[in-house]
RNA sequence: GGGCUCGUAGAUCAGCGGUAGAUCGCCCCCGUGGCAUGGGGGAGGCCUGGGGUUCGAAUCCCCACGAGUCCA
């Protein structure tokens, strides 16, 4: 196969374009133009539209996008809405880069049929690669749209190729849009990304590239046999026509304008010019471009975190914010741009518009976190320059790397660092890439699908079946069943447990697989192939972990419905008693919003509501319901399961799933958690039996407290809610809700017996044992004068000074260090403190002794050991019998050293 | 998903094995015609929680919770 024949093409030939070499690039080109001497690609020409454009009128982004579908859609293609920026669908990228990428990876591999086909989409793409030149160069963007018309040619329906590709694209670009024939070229070339390949031609005006035509036909394979630059490829068995017009570009030719950035929002332009305190026409260009890039990063869903797609919309907005700061225009500035691009979009993406609030909110958040980060670096550095006087590599490295702050937020600063040159492979040394764990594959004989049971019936729990398969995988035993109601271990659910009768024996099911819909029982017993069996699902199991897999739904419906549709499960788990849901979110939830969730999901669940299962073609739920659809991940083929709560939860799952929602009896949500910066965790438990269970433990552990608190405090009301009291009480000790009993227990020990007064209610009686603990605590610390003066009666004369021994019963309450410290305030003073456990010296700052030396020989008779500092001493050790004996030692010392 | 930092007074942080500190803020007093300020005094800490090592832990180790950050 070679690029040359593939392109050679009788549409050329028969309009008279000729084929050349390039003079400066060597590649070769076809063009109309005989005289024609390179292919008219940068760098080999200038751009010769500038000032000068080829067509009579100037077009806006929507002329320009509304003529191409138009186009198209009259000769005979389907027009799709396009896609949202964030490429949920794809494991392999965070955000939609290019038309073609809505349909990778299911439609290009065959898995599923195209949603059209032919079809035209104008895509919103982000592409963050070549950042650094947005707003330099004048043509980069990070966010444009590709139009793109495809056709998807499989063995069983050709639609159209190579000539009819051209033959459309040279009609749209001469006629439609109106640029002169000879002013086309076409470059031929070879395209690979994605795992595919192909020939393709790059259409060229004027020096601006402004559509590439792809013909994807290889696609990357180990044992492929056909070899192109260092890879293997092979034949697809679909063949796809991958168009992609930069529509930004198509517009910033007919207008002729300075850079791309004045030809497509020149308004944008305008007022960010207009606001700026410096000239910096490269951050004013980069500003315009960004601002639009973080409204449909926001407005598509995307919550700005410090991970996946999050953490690129985050740097998306603090690199708008640093623009800003250049500028000299301030931050608020921000939601201005939102709305100056909201103008130009709301007629083709109302949706942006729609989520304002939320998208204004999340900005806010976003601007007091980067304003946090950069207090704080700047302390940081500052801190380590008093330390250190310079910033070495280790110190640039590790700001960066566990602060965030980047080299040149430190130069911004206005403080001179040497930045080593390979900087960020450096950073990328640290976080060497560990293997992912493959999961081994299964390979089984050719058997039929397994007849599943639990689809046709989620309530059935036991069957008869067959044994159609026996074996051992991982040593152990393992059978097929021609058909089963056992759901295997997928969609966030666990397998089911429970048994099968064989042969009047009993066998225990210990989990169950899916491999290519074929179900894998995994057993304790060896059980013959062709045995008949009847199986019997553990169902207080399963029943439990259906309604957990319901409410989860259904949670996620309430959530949406009460912050927005940047709400997205992030992940879940599903167990018997307990139920996990995870989901994006840009701050964490309060108490109020716990509850309201929590009200309207048994609000829900009383009026009562029918969950639909359906299997849908792919395709048709799509267009229904939208990629929203795909929650839990993104399932693979062309039929999908569709759960769906009406009004509330639409998504594709596998799950097995109750059949109206009242059947979860009741919904508790036990506790909120933040997993991480944009994402929340709702812990919950559901069904009748299982909330009271809980709610019998929170009144119970109330009780509990109750009966040890009355022992002092008389509590007067019942409280009206346990788990609002538990909650209180939790924060207020900062203790987790387990611990409360025994940190009451902790105060309640150290307080003395005896009842003292009363209190509203468990609540209020928790914290006034609070504050009388902490009262304690402090009075043990503050000796009153009198006190110590009357210690001070017991001195003993050794020379000049005077030696004071106080024993255990003699400190009273008080603290042994503090009473030390008040001791020898005044001149003169040695004391020796036995409290009982533990031995405290103190000498008046007069008195020329070290006792630390003295502590370590005292501490050794204790079989221990002491020190402090030098006028202040603790020792103590195991041996507490021996205090007395160590106390006469101290004794003799102090008669030795001083006397 | 993995790594690295960090949780101390209302706020910002210091201390990093021997009695919890600074600055700002708060309260009181002095001062002034009033204000900015200045001087003096004071209140305010389960040092996030739990376990371990130790005679002794805010400090060292482990776990949990919370925050920040980088990489995939």
């Amino acid at each position: 196969m070679s690029i040359e024949k593939e392109l050679n093409l009788e549409f050329f030939r028969e309009k008279g374009f000729v084929r050349k070499k390039c003079k400066k690039c060597g590649s070769w080109f076809w063009s109309l133009d005989a005289d024609r001497i390179t292919c008219g690609d940068q760098p080999c020409e200038d751009f010769s539209f500038i000032g000068n454009p080829p067509t009579i009128k100037p077009y806006s982004l929507d002329e320009m996008r509304e003529s191409f579908l138009k186009f198209f859609e009259k000769r005979g293609h389907e027009v799709l809405k396009p896609y949202p920026v964030v490429a949920r669908w794809r494991k392999d990228i965070y955000l939609t880069i290019a038309s073609i990428a809505d349909f990778q990876p299911h439609v290009t591999s065959g898995k599923v049929p195209p949603p059209a086909n032919p079809l035209v989409i104008s895509q919103p793409s982000i592409r963050l690669n070549d950042l650094e030149q947005v707003g330099v160069s004048g043509k980069h963007l990070t966010i444009f749209e590709m139009m793109g018309h495809h056709a998807f040619n499989s063995k069983e329906r050709f639609v159209y190729w190579t000539e009819e590709t051209v033959s459309y694209c040279h009609e749209f670009l001469s006629k439609q849009v109106g640029i002169a024939e000879e002013n086309i070229s076409y470059k031929e070339s070879f395209w690979e990304g994605g795992g595919n390949a192909g020939p393709c031609l790059e259409v060229i005006s004027n020096g601006l590239e402004i559509a590439t035509l792809v013909f994807m036909n290889l696609e990357e394979r180990e044992g492929g046999s056909i070899k192109l630059n260092g890879k293997k490829y092979s034949q697809m068995k679909l063949k796809v026509v991958d168009t992609g017009y930069g529509l930004e570009r198509l517009v910033w030719l007919t207008s002729g304008s300075k850079t791309v950035y004045d030809a497509i929002y020149p308004d944008v332009v305008e007022i960010i010019k207009r606001e700026s305190q410096t000239k910096n026409p490269q951050a004013v260009y980069a500003l315009a471009d960004h601002g639009k890039c973080i409204l449909f990063m926001l407005g598509d869903g995307i919550v700005p975190s410090n991970v996946r797609a999050g953490y690129l919309a985050r740097l998306m907005i603090r690199r708008a914010l640093r623009f800003l700061h250049v500028l000299g225009i301030e931050e608020d500035f921000l939601f201005r741009l939102m709305e100056m691009h909201n103008q130009h979009l709301s007629k083709n993406f109302p949706h942006l518009a729609e989520r304002k609030d939320v998208i204004e909110e999340m900005l806010k958040i976003e601007i007091d976190k980067y304003r946090d980060a950069l207090s704080k670096g700047k302390k940081l550095v500052e801190k380590i320059l008093k330390e250190k006087k310079k910033l070495g590599r280790e110190e640039l490295i590790k700001l960066y790397d566990s602060h965030g702050i980047h080299p040149e937020t430190i130069k911004s600063m206005g403080i001179e660092v040497e930045v080593p040159e390979n900087f960020d492979s450096l950073v990328a040394g640290l976080h060497s890439c560990e293997k992912v764990e493959e999961k081994e594959e299964i390979s089984l004989p050719e058997l039929p699908e397994t007849r599943k049971l639990y689809y046709e019936d989620s309530y059935s729990k036991s069957f008869d079946a067959e044994v159609i398969w026996s074996g051992e995988i991982g040593k152990k035993n393992c059978i097929i069943l021609d058909k089963t109601a056992f759901y295997p271990e997928g969609g966030g659910q666990p397998s089911d447990i429970g048994y099968i009768i064989s042969n009047g024996e009993r066998v225990e099911i210990e989990h169950v697989e899916s491999v290519n819909g074929k179900i894998l029982h995994f057993v304790d017993k060896k059980i013959e192939k062709g045995s008949k069996v009847r199986g019997f699902v553990d169902w207080q199991r399963r029943y439990a972990l259906m309604r957990h897999h319901t409410a989860t739904h259904l949670i996620n419906g309430i959530c949406r419905m009460l912050f927005g549709e940047h709400i997205w499960q992030a992940g879940s788990n599903l167990e018997e008693n307990e139920a996990r849901f995870d989901f994006t979110h840009y701050k964490p939830l309060t108490m109020e919003e716990i509850e309201k969730i929590e009200r309207k999901a048994n609000e829900l669940i009383r009026k009562g509501l029918d969950v639909e299962k359906e299997f849908m073609e792919r395709n048709e739920a799509e267009k229904k319901y939208g990629i929203r659809l795909f929650q839990g991940g993104v399932p693979e083929g062309g039929i999908i399961r569709v759960v769906r709560i009406p009004g509330i939860d639409v998504e594709a799952c596998g799950g097995t799933h109750l059949n109206n929602i009242r059947e979860i009896g009741r919904l508790r949500i036990l506790r909120a958690e933040r997993i991480q910066d944009g994402i929340n965790r709702i812990v919950f438990v559901a069904g009748t039996e299982k909330v009271k269970a809980v709610e019998e433990r929170e009144r119970n552990l109330i009780e509990e407290v109750k009966k040890k608190i009355s022992k002092r405090l008389e509590i007067e009301e019942e409280v009206t809610s346990p788990r609002k009291a538990l909650h209180e009480i939790s924060i207020m000790f900062s203790v987790p809700i387990d611990r409360i009993p025994k940190t009451v227990d902790k105060f309640l020990k150290d307080l003395p017996h005896g009842k003292e007064g009363k209190a509203k209610d468990v609540v209020d009686a928790c914290r006034k044992i609070f504050i009388e603990w902490k009262k304690l605590q402090k009075s043990k610390k503050r000796v009153p004068s009198r006190f110590v003066e009357k210690l001070r009666e017991r001195k003993e004369r050794i020379g000049k000074v005077n030696l004071i021994i106080i024993g255990k019963e003699e400190t009273g309450m008080y603290d042994p260090v503090s009473l030390a410290e008040e001791m020898v305030k005044e001149k003169g003073y040695v004391v020796c403190i036995n409290d009982g456990k533990s031995i405290t010296m103190a000498a008046s700052e007069d008195i020329d002794i070290d006792l630390r030396p003295i502590a370590v020989k005292i501490g050794k008779i204790l079989g221990g050991g002491g020190g402090g500092r030098e006028k202040l001493v603790r020792c103590g050790g195991k041996n507490v019998e021996k205090l007395n004996k160590a106390i006469e030692e101290a004794k003799r010392i102090f008669a030795k050293e001083l006397g």
